[in-house]
Order: C-alpha cells, then structure tokens, then sequence
DNA sequence: AAAATTATGTAGTAGCGATTACAGAAAGGG
DNA sequence: CCCTTTCTGTAATCGCTACTACATAATTTT
C-alpha cells in the first residue's frame, strides 16, 4: 500500500538537517520560524505538517544533532587507548564541533536553550539532561582508566568527569564569543594537567 | 533652584538594584519588562521615564553589577599574595557571586545575553568587552607574578589567562544548571593544577 | 473518472511584549 | 492662586512571531 495523497515537496531529512544548522547557530528563541523555512525553502502550513511545531522540530534536531554532528567527542571518549588520550581526544573532538561551520559557533547541547522562559523549560531540561549524560559517560571513561591502571585510585573521578565537562562548556562559550581553533586547543594543554 | 516639577515616588537606586536582580536571574531577553516593573512596584511609563528604555536600563544595571555584586573576582585577584593564590581566591569569589541568591544563578556578565538576535547584539558585545577585560586583568596578574618570582619564566601567560576565564565561564553555567557550592568548589582545584 | 487523502500557498489570527498618548496629580515659581 | 514642570495610572498602539483556516493542487484508491 502506496502513501496516498499529495507527495511532499521537499525531502524531509534534508529539511531536519538545515532546522538543525539553525538552530545550532542561533539557539531555539533567537531561531525564529521565519529562519527555519527559509533555510528550508517551504511555507510555515508544510513546516507545521511535517514537523508539528518549533518544539518538536528542536526535538528532533537534537536528536539528529546527538546521533550524528555531537558524537564525534563521545566516539573519541571510547576510543582513546588511555583515559587521559581520550579525555584529550574528546575535548579536541569538541573543538571540531564547536567550529564546525563559521555561523555555528559551539555546541547546541550547551548553547541552544540558555535562558529561562518558563514555556522552552522543557527544552532545557532535555539539554541539561544530555549533558548530565556526557558527563556521567566521561565518569565511566575514568573508572575504566583506574581500573585498567592507567589512572592510580586515589583519583577523583567525578570531579575530575564534572570538570571535563565544564571544560567542554567553556570551549563552547569561548567559541560563541569567537575564538579561534588555536586558542580553543590552547585550553587543552592546561586543562589536562589535573590528569597528571 | 530645588528641583521642579512632582517628585518621583520610588527611590531610583534601589529600583536599579532590582533591576540588577531581575536581569541577573533571567537575563536580557527573558526578563520581561512585566518582570521589572513588578519587581519595582510602578508602571511602565514611570519606568521609561527613569531609565529611558529596557536597553538603557540594562547598561544601567550592568555598571552597577561590575561596581558591586561583581567586583569581588577582581579584588582577590588584586589582593592575592602569589598569582597562584590570587587567581584561587578569584575562583572560590566567582562561585560566591555565582550562588549569591537562590534565583540568580551565574554570573550576569557571563549569562546575561546569550542568544544572537540582532537587537540586542550591542548588549552582548558589551558584556564580551567586560570579559575580554577580565582576562586582560588575569594576565596582568599572572605577569605580576612572573616579575615578583612565583611563576616561572617559561609560563604562557596569555593561554593561561584566557583558560581561567574559561574556568569562570564554565562556573557560572554550571551554577546556573542548578549546581551546589560543593561541586563548584570541587572544580577549583583541577583547574590550578595549570599552575604547579 | 470520481472520491479520498495529503500537501501547498495565500493570507490571515491570536497573543504577547516593548513602548507611548493622554489625562490627571503633585510639586515649585511667580 | 495660577503657571510650569515633572511624575503617575489607565489604556491603548505597534510590531512581531508562532501558528492556522481555507481554497487549491497532486497524488492513490476504487
């Protein structure tokens, strides 16, 4: 059985992608519909078939966001031989994301719902929740480390995992206020010295 | 010539300190001029008539924060026996102004304006001045201690600089995320580690 | 080919938030 | 006591933004 109907007239994968860009380079409020079906070239009746509303298409684009543009850090985070090239490797892999086009400065996780209007709480709350995530991912990473003995065991893992994490925040912020790759990666060196 | 005309009802100060509050709690563009007039106890033309616009009173209020609630940062810095202590003191005093009220979480000057509309661009760039200020101070700081023998000579003093910068940054989102003194306090020590 | 179904475009609506027009109130100056 | 000046309260206005009603277009099913 065929879709019946009207065919849409634009690709919807394509689509969730650009309201992804967007809202990665402006944040959900400042992202106003108008720039959402612009950047996809449709009628706001077609956004509103396809997407529902502006909370559900931010949904979706984190989601997108999480699964393909952000886990570069986390792929890095598991991948690193050591605890300490990983915790590296990953806080460069945000360094990737963070400048990853000349709009999108930063990580949406971290910058795409910053304010306190009650009705977008949701949306931080999700946020918030993702990045409660990443740094109880980097805990893991730590534990393993200890327990495969390139961390000693008096280490401090979750200080250390909440302060990788407020690493990762600072990177993104420097890279709103636009910084440059050298100065982001200068951030690095300093940073990991509370692994030694 | 005393001054003519009906004298105003309300004390302009401490309206500007609950101005101060209201913006420091939500920041520019969720505090809503509903909030402040509220948080005053007048009406809108009485608030126009005081401070000229919501702009205006923000840049009002931002004085006043750098003046007051947030100059405590900078004095350590100054006071601090030896860059290292200093810039430890500046740290443990940011995450004092970060948690001084329930409401205001992080630093106004920080979180402030977050978001990129196009109006209010000339209000975040102010608050970028401010801290790319700050860091001018932590590197003259840091310098202070390279002449007076408590850093090396080979300290790279404009990557450290900028890193606590970052470290502050990331103290006041990670306040602002709803975290305790204790876990902000935990971030302090990793990040001196920069400094041995 | 007619009916059912889904998408699109035009042109709105609804509601909110910053700002203000205007009339009245409270002071000083003559 | 009147005039000028400045502030205050009520009640708008103006603009913007998320969202939608409705007519029409493009498909599939029968």
């Amino acid at each position: 059985m065929a879709i019946r109907g009207r065919p849409r007239g634009f690709d919807r994968d394509l689509a969730l992608q650009k309201i992804m860009d967007v809202f990665w380079a402006k944040g959900y409020e400042a992202a106003q519909l108008n720039d959402l079906t612009a950047a996809i070239g449709i009628t706001p009746p077609s956004f509103y078939a396809a997407f529902g509303s502006k909370q559900s298409a931010f949904r979706e684009a984190v989601s997108l966001y999480v699964a393909t543009a952000g886990s570069g850090p986390m792929h890095e985070l598991d991948a690193g031989e050591t605890a300490r090239l990983a915790i590296r490797a990953m806080l460069l892999a945000s360094i990737d994301v963070a400048l990853r086009t000349p709009q999108s400065n930063g990580c949406l996780l971290i910058l795409g719902v910053m304010n306190c209007q009650p009705e977008t709480r949701p949306l931080y709350d999700l946020l918030k929740g993702i990045r409660k995530e990443t740094v109880g991912r980097v805990r893991a990473r730590l534990q393993r480390g200890v327990a495969e003995g390139d961390l000693p065991q008096t280490t401090d893992i979750p200080t250390l995992a909440s302060y990788y994490g407020a690493i990762m925040q600072a990177i993104s912020m420097q890279a709103r206020d636009g910084a440059t790759r050298q100065s982001l990666e200068a951030l690095v060196g300093p940073s990991l010295a509370a692994l030694q």
